[in-house]
DNA sequence: TATGAATGAGACTTCATTCAT
DNA sequence: TATGAATGAAGTCTCATTCAT
């Protein structure tokens, strides 16, 4: 085998190459040396990067998380100027269209497979990303509350409706797609959430818009 | 050795082992000496029972998910009489309660695990559990079209709207519990879940109930 | 492979195939498969008895050294009736014999190899042969001084120059072996350290036997 | 990274770097990489000076032995006027002294942990060190017995009660030292080995010095 | 000479599963 | 039905050694 020298992007490519391992096969499932096998290398030169498999996975949720948290805070950051409603709107458009890309959405599906076993992992996930999307929907409320806009309602609440439902379109178009009956777009889909998380189910005369 | 049970137990016994196990360790990390310990078995005679390790998680999730799902159905089947959304509330609440619940809300943890590795378990409970589940919203919507009092909404976006700020909860609840910040109490968010699905976040003058 | 049944003969015989395995190649050099192999088993079969291979390592030392050991307490024992210097020298021909059979004296040997590495195998030997060793060096010593028959020296003195001689050896003839020129027998040497150890090396006139 | 030595100490450096690493944790628990960087090496650069990690063992023991036994010649050497006695004394007092120095003892330890997995290193030390052991020993031993001061006892008895009651206290002080308690120091009992092995364990009425 | 990334063989250990009893 | 000893296939991780630079 030949011996390359790119050191500098190495661990990078590991990643790449776990992140399309683990999705395949889970994490349990997939084989260090499966790893090393797709990013070019040999079983031992990933230990020269990584102290063990475990670790692979938690640099590559950290890794992928960052990248999309990080985008959606420069997101509501850019929407300090217009309306509340506006900036969750992006928000969770951004959200939904990025879940929706398997690759993705392989982060917080593999935290949740493997947390039970490594409740580090959880742990992790918790206190880097949710802590942070935790902070960006609270920042929305207040401003939207400020403005007389949004309802008083409990932050921990619009969290769980504004990420929930999210969550369970990943799920629905990754774990249970069902191959006969593919599901709606993403877009489409993040403009009906956003609007039933904004206006509600009811039926009503609208007052104001 | 106190041998007393009836054989014909066995198999629940085993899969109320199996639960405690999963629940504890995940799926790959159970061995089924553990279950068969658990269950007052030797490990032998768990396959007696079940052909494989596998075998048992699927029973295990077909279990735990008709449980609840039959009692949410004849919950629906009761709510005929009232109103639309009083049987939404009533069904919010109930999944929301019942997922609160770490021995229930681990079937759709393990199925999300393992999923990935076994594609069968996730079209499995895609089948068996989440039809069911459509069906469900989708009657309830159906209705209260047809009273006039809900929007007409697409049922997939309902589906996210409904199942996944619960199960949003759950995750939160379980798999990423901070245990020095608990979170709110299950009928709490059940309640703030369903308030805003049904009248959104958005501030209005209120001209219907 | 044949699935035979004699449990309760199992740990004998891989304690009988570990120390041919451990004699031959060392026990960084040994292979827990190898082990496996020569006592008629399956590497998995060999972790129902012992819980690694260190752990092989350890029963094999204790099982060696208490054999010896006792017969030597039973030896002491029984000379009870008989001269200090006469249990002595039957002590010393005894040991110098048995650790002639490098079947026997593999055990210091692997002690001294492996207690660098695990000091946990060094303390064990010590408190367990060392000790009893101490003892009845110990014991011997006072019955002669008692007797008059021997000088008062320091047992530790005394331990080193009984048990030295016999160690070295067991090195000479074992690790150190030459081929080409062969070492004197066992009895031989062991009867010309008993001499010397009571006479010392000098001359003189006797004027007692 | 202050590069200032000059190279030609380089393997000297190598080997003092082992003899720590070796000596902390045996020869097998011992990774070239941790005596490479002892040395202020790369590990690569270890292998410029020595063609394996084995290599620096012989090497090293090779080297240790050399000073000792070299020592213990000029000692004898210088001997030639005095007595035999006197030689012998100085001689076991030398050596006594010289392997209650972990730093020296380990050489010995080290052959015999790994000459089982390495037959040469065991006859490389028969050939290079105790050869030169036993020659020494028998030189001393004919002087005695020509001026009439020394039994005519076996050189290869006198090799083991000499030699032996050093190495057992070697031992005893490193490999099964006990923590809680520490043996008696080398000079005391370099002077009661040389007494017992001169004079022996029995009672007698001295008639000569 | 020196580096250190890379290799690759191998070892221990773990279990799901089988089967003689 | 039940046992539990036994199997055997894997898998993670380690490290001596090599080699391009």
């Amino acid at each position: 085998m030949a011996r390359k020298r790119r050191p500098a992007a190495r661990p990078e490519e590991i990643l790449d190459a776990a992140l399309a391992v683990f999705t395949e096969m889970g994490f349990a499932g997939a084989r260090v040396e499966d790893i090393a096998t797709r990013a070019g290398l040999s079983k031992g030169a990933v230990y020269v990067y990584f102290d063990s498999k475990h670790a692979i996975l938690t640099a590559l949720v950290r890794r992928l998380a960052d990248r999309v948290i990080g985008a959606a805070e420069a997101l509501v950051e850019a929407g300090a100027a217009v309306s509340a409603e506006q900036t969750l709107r992006s928000l969770l458009g951004f959200i939904a269209v990025q879940m929706s890309d398997p690759k993705i959405s392989a982060a917080p599906r593999l935290v949740i497979a493997e947390s039970q076993r490594f409740p580090e992992i959880g742990a992790m996930y918790r206190d880097v990303v949710l802590a942070r999307v935790r902070r960006l929907i609270a920042r929305i409320l207040e401003k939207g509350i400020a403005q007389g806009a949004f309802r008083d309602v409990a932050p921990e609440v619009l969290l769980r409706l504004c990420g929930g439902p999210i969550v369970a379109h990943m799920f629905l178009t990754t774990v249970f797609a069902d191959p006969d009956a593919p599901g709606p777009a993403p877009d489409v889909i993040a403009k009906g959430i956003a609007d039933m998380v904004l206006n509600g189910l009811k039926v009503r005369q609208e007052t104001a818009t």
